[in-house]
DNA sequence: ACAGTAACCTGTTTGC
DNA sequence: TGCAAACAGGTTACTG
């Protein structure tokens, strides 16, 4: 489900309701996620939510005591909700605030929730990751560091959080088609002023569906349980078979790191 | 250091 | 129609 626009999504959707509220409790009814969840009651009851922020796909809950770091992985999402809402298979944990309820939803769990004391940026999981696509560190230079004598697909090189945060299969898809690039070449052979391109088509499509609330493809919501609208405006991802929007060759697909990759043979050299 | 693959899970779609 | 295989938005950990 979530890539960055749609982390994001959600991180703006439920500031609002979070920011200065204090936690009276926290149910979880499902521990084994990624990673083990901790015992969320008797690390937040009582705290109060300072800053609800984002770095790369992760969500940063800030409490005065620590920062809830939490994971969406492929499948996870969070509702706001009524606090007495009957919870439905896969609904893993609720924070429980005044009238409603931070509720985590996840069939794969894939999603991880953490628990970080000092700097949230220290953390194992967040040491090390690359710069934020939307901020100006990143940028063709930036990329062109990194391709240095690579020999992987450039898709994959995007794809590498130690290269670039929060860029996943769909946006990569879809800004090395607007870059004009082929997924599957080698990342040291794609020159200087493409990487250029890609970098600024990278932030353009992140951009882009952050405004539009996200991609829903089958089963995202946002925090109000309303869909994102960026699908239709994707290119070649999920278009496999049909004619491409901009010259009408068929969109094909090839496997790429165990992903599938769409393309079109004639926009992408 | 790099590149490729398996693994973690469950639900949905595809193909015979 | 029924069932099994393939596939899905992410990330880590292991292999050679």
């Amino acid at each position: 489900m979530p890539e960055l626009p749609e982390v994001e999504t959600t991180r703006r959707g439920i500031a609002p309701h979070l920011l200065g509220q204090v936690i009276r409790g926290a149910i979880v009814r499902q521990p084994r996620l990624r990673w083990p969840v901790p015992d969320l009651q008797s690390l937040l009851g009582g705290q109060r939510v300072q800053t609800v922020e984002r770095r790369a796909k992760y969500l940063l809950l800030g409490f005065t005591r620590g920062t809830l770091i939490i994971h969406l992985g492929m499948s996870g999402s969070l509702r706001i909700l009524p606090a007495d809402s009957p919870p439905r298979p896969h609904d893993h944990v609720d924070l429980l605030f005044g009238r409603h309820c931070l509720r985590l939803h996840d069939p794969r769990r894939f999603g991880a929730m953490l628990w970080a004391e000092g700097d949230p940026l220290a953390h194992p999981r967040l040491r090390g990751l690359g710069p934020e696509p939307l901020s100006a560190t990143f940028d063709g230079a930036c990329l062109h560091q990194a391709a240095r004598g690579r020999r992987v697909a450039i898709k994959s090189l995007l794809m590498d959080g130690k290269v670039v945060v929060g860029v996943g299969n769909i946006y990569a898809t879809e800004a090395l088609f607007r870059a004009g690039i082929l997924p599957n070449r080698a990342a040291a052979r794609v020159s200087r002023a493409r990487l250029d391109r890609l970098a600024g088509e990278v932030k353009a499509v992140l951009g882009q569906a952050i405004e539009r609330g996200g991609t829903t493809l089958r089963d995202f919501l946002n925090e109000s349980g309303e869909p994102g609208y960026f699908a239709q405006e994707l290119f070649v991802y999920g278009r496999a078979g049909e004619p491409c929007k901009r010259c009408g060759t068929p969109i094909l697909t090839r496997q790429i790191g165990q992903r599938a990759s769409a393309f079109c043979p004639k926009c992408q050299r």
